[in-house]
DNA sequence: TGTACATCAGTGAACGCGCGTTCACTGATGTAC
DNA sequence: TGTACATCAGTGAACGCGCGTTCACTGATGTAC
């Protein structure tokens, strides 16, 4: 019998992807309930182990939130980096389909939301967790990048392109957030978050452009 | 010895306003752990009765909860109409001042921001809740007023007033969002919220009155 | 190739804690006569 | 004005639950010789 190949009907006892498995599986949970009432011991029924089996990978449970944390911005930069790289560099419909796929990846894993934005991401005093919070600063960046194209072609005074881009980002998170605790459909049944944003953004940057000719 | 008076050295048996003072005590525990951490028992010790006396005013935590999401939004609301009533009705100043009371609001009680806008405190199945969150739109009704005023003096279509209101609301929601949780400061040290406000607001107005004109 | 041993990744049972909520109670208050 | 009684707003003790975490353990794996 092969060693690799667990044996049927008596599951092994190693696991062998364990880490893995238990950020998968607290992934899964939060989006069921929440990322407040995430369990512990729940991660750990999922993926079919002991309730002690999570502290050989992780220190606690903050730890592994923070590592489920990675997980949606490891989504998220790959998503961006796609879509920048299909557009057109600092084109206003590239910064819009930017905004929209941020919209779309954080509509389709709102749990995520507070775990990757909310304070508990961010504060931590411990030893490479300083780099790992600078990663996830990556999509931002490439916002950034993008906008200071535009402003580029735009004529628009480069320097102001973080504040530009601060301010796109604040209008996603804006939409995101009426989007899934469901204002939009409450106030304005008819309109959807990618059709605002797109709406939104061009009436701001055609704003801005206008001001600088 | 006047009745009304409570004695001095031993506490009365009644509290007398119980009710408010657990919401107020509630409110200061969320200020300072956030409502997620929020516990019923420790509103009771900071109202100082017994663990069992909320029950009498509350049905159950979820109960108390909303009860001081409401007193959120009669500050916000009564500051909203403060500013209304000061400024010019429909001038770009006043939407910009109403946005920036909002910001200065949810701001100045952080954790009123989940039970406010959060699933929690709109779905329940009661008796007349439902009129108690309509109660909740009044100040964002405010702003729809506001901006429709703004809509004909520019001459912008009327109907679209309640679109751009929604995305004033979300440009607003997204700055509070990025302020709290640190990340203006951590990516654009010199901005403050307040005047991301006026800057956005101003071109992404500006730049729908140039659309139409 | 075989064996001894260190190390690793699990188990299962238990701990302690804090919280939401209930229960039988008791002191205070309001009201009908 | 005084009294009996219903009702109200508290008490204090206890419950049950679920969760985070630890502990001593054991089975599996990798490696030096």
């Amino acid at each position: 019998m092969p060693r690799n190949e667990p044996q049927q009907g008596s599951k092994p006892y190693h696991h062998g992807d364990l880490r893995n498995a238990l950020i998968v599986a607290a992934a899964e949970l939060i989006e069921e309930t929440g990322a407040d009432h995430f369990a512990m011991v729940d991660a750990a029924r999922r993926a079919g182990v002991s309730t002690a089996a999570p502290y050989r990978h992780f220190r606690d449970r903050e730890d592994l939130l923070f590592s489920v944390g990675e997980l949606g911005f490891y989504a998220l930069d790959a998503e961006l980096e796609r879509i920048r790289d299909q557009n057109k560099r600092g084109s206003i419909d590239t910064l819009i389909a930017m905004g929209q796929s941020y919209i779309r990846c954080v509509t389709s894993m709102p749990a995520f939301f507070t775990l990757m934005w909310g304070e508990q991401g961010m504060v931590r005093g411990e030893e490479n967790v300083q780099e790992k919070i600078e990663e996830r600063a990556r999509g931002f960046w490439m916002l950034v990048e993008q906008v200071a194209a535009w402003c580029e072609r735009e004529g628009v005074d480069e320097p102001a392109a973080l504040e530009i881009s601060m301010n796109l980002w604040s209008i996603c998170m804006g939409l995101c957030h009426l989007h899934f605790n469901r204002q939009i459909e409450r106030f304005a049944p008819g309109l959807n978050p990618y059709d605002m944003l797109s709406s939104s953004a061009r009436a701001y940057l055609g704003g801005l452009a206008v001001a600088k000719h």
